[in-house]
DNA sequence: AATAAGATGCAACTTTGTTGCAAAATATTT
DNA sequence: AAATATTTTGCAACAAAGTTGCATCTTATT
């Protein structure tokens, strides 16, 4: 676990950071998304709220994380598997919200099936976005 | 035009305003989604942000419109087509944004496939966001 | 150990979203 | 058509979220 942050930051040329360390433990240690919040709740007490801004904002340009579309304007991160590179993402599974529990995953293991568009229309990247109730939450 | 806002407004027991008026005589006027910025600049001078919000809020708990999810912490609102209920949506649509043009549109022709999650987990439902090149910036 | 490069914290600020309340506009009743 | 009741609006004040410049400290390099 120690030895995956440093290999996640190395492998970016990224010097090795309290709070880089620390953000990234909070996504190794669950596999769900954060919201931004979650983040700055976690790590608040021992960083500045702009260090995580900035910390993120790197995190995101390095391809280390990824954003998740929500309806409700609260941007959530999740960590990228490891064939993302600098600029391009291919996260191409789904992502789940639980309604419940609020609670936002990753899932790895469904791919996004073919979508056909009308003519003229050129598909770069598809996001899905499956809401509901997650196993934990259904009994 | 100036018939279907009066339409959309008495139908859903609402009280016929300007900034209603004005903001429907918006989405009327495109086909696209608009961004709660946009509709703010486009407003500005005539009505109060809190109006803008408040209406906003209004159409959403009516179902005359809904939100779409984006990455960029902004969030996007499209008119609902005519089955859409309070409370219930089924914009089972695909939303289509434009990486050039920042536009957003709802392709209504195409239908989310079906997909097939992981034991345990139920569905709701289902946001698909197609991002790539619109037929307009194709060239 | 000394230096260069980069990250952090602080303060100040901008932008975005929210709430209470009085005034104004819309709808309803007579 | 006027009077009343109901909604909506704007204002002010505030809360939350996000950004920027700069001095200080930390990490990496020599």
């Amino acid at each position: 676990m120690e030895e995956a942050i440093l290999n996640i930051l190395k492998r970016n040329q990224l010097s090795v950071t309290g709070s880089r360390q620390r953000i990234l433990e909070l996504f190794l240690g669950q596999q769900g998304a954060l919201a931004h919040g979650d983040i700055e709740k976690r790590t608040g007490e021992k960083f500045d709220r702009v260090t995580v801004y900035r910390t993120l904002q790197v995190f995101l340009n390095k391809g280390i994380i990824h954003t998740i579309p929500t309806t409700d304007n609260s941007i959530r991160y999740a960590l990228c598997k490891d064939d993302c590179e600098e600029g391009h993402h291919h996260d191409n599974h789904v992502h789940f919200v639980c309604e419940q529990c609020e609670n936002t995953v990753c899932l790895d293991e469904v791919t996004i099936p073919e979508i056909s568009l009308p003519k003229g229309y050129e598909a770069r990247q598809v996001e899905v976005i499956v809401s509901g109730i997650c196993p934990a939450c259904k009994r």
